[in-house]
DNA sequence: TGACACCCTATAGTTACTATATGGTCAAGT
DNA sequence: ACTTGACCATATAGTAACTATAGGGTGTCA
């Protein structure tokens, strides 16, 4: 029976953990459930859908900001899904600027390795000295 | 004369917020410098040249705990280089990590963005309804 | 003398949790 | 009836690397 589920039996069924699921609540992006007698939380069939939802979300790497508004899409059956699409948009966009970061990242990171000819002296450790010099072209944050 | 150096003036040699730089001493990366009459900070071309290491390895995104060890690396002139190349190593390590990590999440979001045709009402959309589903074969971290 | 740019400290907020402390509930076993 | 143990509850603080805010002092120029 999927209407009085314990928050350990939900964690086990989203693999989320317990203290998670109470921040979830905390957050508004779970609704309170019902409490028991012994002031446990008692969740539903929606709530498990609903986590679901979140953590495949979150397994996709979205803010919880984002998932709030998805949510917030979905309870207003009337509009439009254009401002989902634009969220996925923007969210694909920002996931593939930082694969170009993270790219010239990391070969800038090979040539700074590429300096060191094995175990010498910190105080000759071209890496060390390299890394001292002023960085050209960079600018803030 | 650099060895009298403002705050303000450190922060523009460096393109450095000047909280950050008083966050880097709060957090024992900076030395602490001497002060004027009117308790300034006064820095040294000590503190610049540190400051544009500190800065050079943040923007490689090395962490303050990397750059912490990095520092006492190059005032222990006797010890082998061979950690600042592990640590380089591991760096490297997490960042094509993430490259790939990033990839995957991409293609599937893409795939995602994919199931929409134009805008509909919410209730239908395919991407919301996808979201909703199962995530199959992802554990917990 | 006042205006202004610049400096100071202390404290709280950001993100998405995780950790810690302290105590209540419930079912099974003795 | 009592205890053990798994499970649940709340409140609060910590994580990373800053950023923002409040409230006030310093130094120079007109």
């Amino acid at each position: 029976m999927l209407n009085r589920l314990k928050i350990g039996e939900l964690a086990r069924m989203t693999g989320c953990q317990v203290v998670t699921i109470r921040y979830y609540e905390r957050e508004g992006l779970l609704p309170k459930p019902a409490r028991s007698d012994g002031n446990y939380r008692l969740y539903t069939s929606e709530h498990l859908e609903q986590l679901h939802f979140i953590r495949h979300c979150r397994s996709m790497e979205m803010t919880l900001d984002d998932i709030r508004l998805l949510l917030k899409f979905r309870d207003t059956p009337e509009e439009s899904c254009r401002e989902v699409d634009a969220l996925l948009d923007q969210h694909i966009c920002d996931v593939a600027d930082r694969i170009t970061q993270l790219k010239s990242l990391e070969s800038q990171l090979r040539g700074l390795r590429g300096q060191c000819c094995s175990a010498r002296a910190a105080k000759d450790c071209r890496i060390l000295l390299s890394l001292h010099s002023e960085t050209e072209g960079k600018t803030q944050r």
